[in-house]
RNA sequence: GCCACCCUAGCUCAGUCGGUAGAGCAACUGAUUCGUAAUCAGUAGGUCGCCGGUUCGAAUCCGGCGGGUGGCUCCA
């Protein structure tokens, strides 16, 4: 018999006889039991594989990131095979690993109840526990189709309509089969600590116009402690959830008379209010002029602009004086009339516009979620009119505002996307490629890592959109940057060259918190609601020991205050532990104490956030110590950690 | 917008078979004057999301509407 040779992921080579499987070749070299599947040439096989030429083996061990990925699509199996010995009739579509799990989407009209995901996940126990064996069989494309169409499996067969090769590959456990590329785990007994976390609807092939599936959601680990750690995670996140912070620290609330429209209270306000000084500082170092613009326009200027062909489904729209007008979803309509207000010169470019205005666009009803999408909200908008020849420029000075921003709050990771023509666009499709170069070109000069996003871009021009992970690693887009060569001509926005002759400007659209409503959300959630001193509604809060230290605690509040420190006086007649667990739970980043002592000795007894108590010290020594603390560039302060 | 689920006091949640509403925390009053995460006692607080239906009787069953949650589609 002729051998093959095999090399292994030592770098060292074996041969064995063809046609052995790979499975024969762990067992004999007594490899690791904890194998799932294997890598031939990096390919990722099953583990009865055939070995039919010489290649490079490599293993995977349940624990590694392809064993995961392997075992989820195999508990995706395994719940597919339950839903279908449980409710006959059900038809299977597909069934994906996600990031921390998978799904399996089914065609089924009675609707899964809660009840029936304890049944699915009953049965799937069972089914693991027979450890049936999982194996790969090849298939004609025209038999498969013509067994899943015996099977009444309508998607299936839809599905091999479009693959292109000649033969495909079923997955067999039990009796039950299914089509897919694979690989999977050698037998189910291995799927061990799972749960099905949810259903939800889904569109077929997720397309709106297509029927409605149901998709189970659920989650697979190698270990129950995984699991279990994992499901701690979901828990962590709830406590974090801004929805619910913003109540416990009083920030925000919502109600039905507005829906998806957040009314701000005082401490909520402060720290949006707190942002848009943050931003309005940076802007007078780069340049920016602030502008104040109108809320709602003559419908003749969303004609104009396009967002009337192009967003009006997500406008409000109202009649008075027998004229139409509608509210703004985007600033930059508006400002190209401050823009065209007078003659302008290369000499005056760039112009740099920001505008903190009232937006509102109207979402549909169910994709509104907590601050992170509203239908009235205000950005950190900006728009730069400038010559062509500034693109490059403009774009380098924008990323490095842009880094400084998300360094300030502690936004390490990003991932940036270049969103490109979209199905419904504006003007000329040579212009789109010119602009979409142009962004392309800036990314790759600053050295900036980015995906493309075919088909995202806004109406008027393609975008770089950043999206940021936040502490739960769930990623986020604020940041947009978008440039547009449309507007301007709609407009006709000119500017006196040095040549004297009249030129075209380019408009560039960006944000960089994006909404201050959904970056507020998120740093909520990334700080845990333990925001750092100079974004905190409250910095400090005074408690005094007993009534004894009243009059000298309102001195120190009088001090503090003038000082210009946010501070609070707590002089209830409680106890100090009572006092010192409401300023921790409210998450305000420093304690006064004042007993006795104090008052004898002129001071404050300190005490951060989350425990640490500090050195006694007066008023002022204490608040100086704090003021490089009290400054954004500190980023986070120490203390947030708690 | 679509699919599923949820809505009881300010908050978190009980409320059995359809028989007319309950706890803890918060609030308020009083006592207590206390040194780093909850002092004690008392009082008040409800159109059970809204509208309609079934029923002798509805928080409970049915329908519609509103709001929210998890997804899908869309998106800052």
């Amino acid at each position: 018999m002729e051998a093959v040779r095999i090399t292994l992921p030592d770098g060292k080579t074996v041969e064995v006889q063809r046609g052995l499987k790979i499975q024969d070749v762990a067992s004999s070299l007594g490899v690791n039991s904890d194998v799932v599947a294997a890598k031939v040439d990096g390919v990722p096989v099953d583990l009865d594989r055939v070995l039919s030429r010489d290649c490079a083996l490599d293993w995977i061990p349940l624990d590694s990131p392809d064993g995961v990925e392997i075992l989820r699509h195999s508990t995706a199996h395994l719940m597919a095979q339950a839903v279908q010995s449980l409710f006959p009739g059900t038809q299977v579509t597909i069934g994906p690993t996600i990031e921390h799990g998978f799904y399996y989407d089914f065609k089924r009209d009675q609707p899964f109840t809660s009840e029936d995901l304890e049944r699915i996940e009953a049965k799937m126990r069972e089914l693991a526990a027979e450890n049936l064996k999982v194996t790969r069989e090849e298939w004609s494309r025209e038999a498969a189709q013509a067994m899943f169409r015996l099977m009444g499996e309508e998607y299936k067969v839809e599905i091999l309509r479009e693959i292109p090769e000649e033969t495909v590959s079923l997955y067999r456990q039990g009796d039950w089969i299914d089509l897919c590329r694979g690989p999977h785990v050698p037998s189910t007994g291995i799927i061990r600590a799972f749960k099905l976390t949810s259903v939800a609807g889904a569109y077929w092939r997720g397309d709106e116009k297509n029927e409605m599936l149901q998709r189970i959601y659920g989650t697979s680990f190698p270990t129950e402690e995984a699991l279990r750690e994992y499901l701690k995670l979901l828990e962590e996140a709830k406590n974090r959830d801004h929805r619910r912070l913003g109540r416990e620290l009083d920030l925000f609330s919502f109600h039905p008379i507005a829906p998806a429209s957040p009314f701000f209270h005082p401490k909520g306000a402060l720290v949006y209010n707190e942002l848009i000084s943050y931003m309005r500082r940076l802007y007078l170092r780069y340049g920016y002029q602030e502008v104040i613009t109108p809320q709602i326009f003559d419908v003749e200027l969303w004609h104009r602009s396009g967002h009337y062909d192009h967003f009006r489904d997500n406008m409000y729209f109202t009649r008075i004086d027998e004229r139409e007008f509608g509210v703004k979803p985007m600033n930059c309509p508006g400002h190209t009339f401050i823009y065209a207000s007078k003659k302008r010169s290369y000499r005056d470019l760039p112009l740099r516009y920001a505008d903190f205005g009232r937006l509102h666009r109207y979402e549909k009803s169910g994709v509104t979620a907590g601050l992170t999408r509203v239908r009235s909200f205000s950005q950190d908008d900006a728009h730069i009119f400038c010559a062509p020849e500034q693109i490059e420029t403009e774009m380098t000075n924008l990323l490095k505002m842009l880094r400084e921003v998300y360094r300030t709050f502690q936004f390490t990771e990003m991932q940036v996307k270049l969103s490109t023509r979209p199905e419904h666009y504006m003007g000329s499709v040579e212009a789109w490629a010119h602009a979409e170069a142009s962004l392309a070109e800036s990314l790759k000069r600053e050295g900036v890592d980015y995906q493309v996003n075919p088909g995202d871009g806004a109406f008027y021009g393609p975008k770089i959109d950043f999206v940021i992970l936040d502490a739960l690693r769930r990623g986020w887009q604020l940041a947009t940057i978008q440039l547009d060569f449309s507007m301007p001509e709609r407009f006709d926005l000119t500017y006196v060259g040095p040549d004297g002759t009249e030129k075209r400007p380019v408009m560039i659209h960006r944000a960089i918190l994006g909404s201050i409503e959904r970056f507020l959300g998120i740093l909520i959630e990334h700080c845990g609601g333990a925001f750092p001193l100079w974004l905190a509604p409250v910095q400090i809060r005074i408690l005094t020991v007993t009534d004894q230290q009243k009059d000298y605690a309102q001195g120190v509040f009088r001090e503090l205050t003038a000082m210009g420190w946010r501070a609070e006086l707590d002089d209830r007649n409680e106890k100090l532990g009572y006092k010192i667990r409401e300023v921790q739970l409210e998450k305000v980043p420093y304690a006064a104490v004042i007993g006795d002592r104090e008052v004898r000795d002129s001071t404050i007894a300190p005490r951060r956030r989350g425990g640490e108590n500090l050195k006694p010290a007066s008023v002022k020594d204490f608040m100086e110590m704090l003021k490089t603390e009290a400054a954004p560039e500190a980023g986070n302060d120490r203390a947030a950690q708690s």
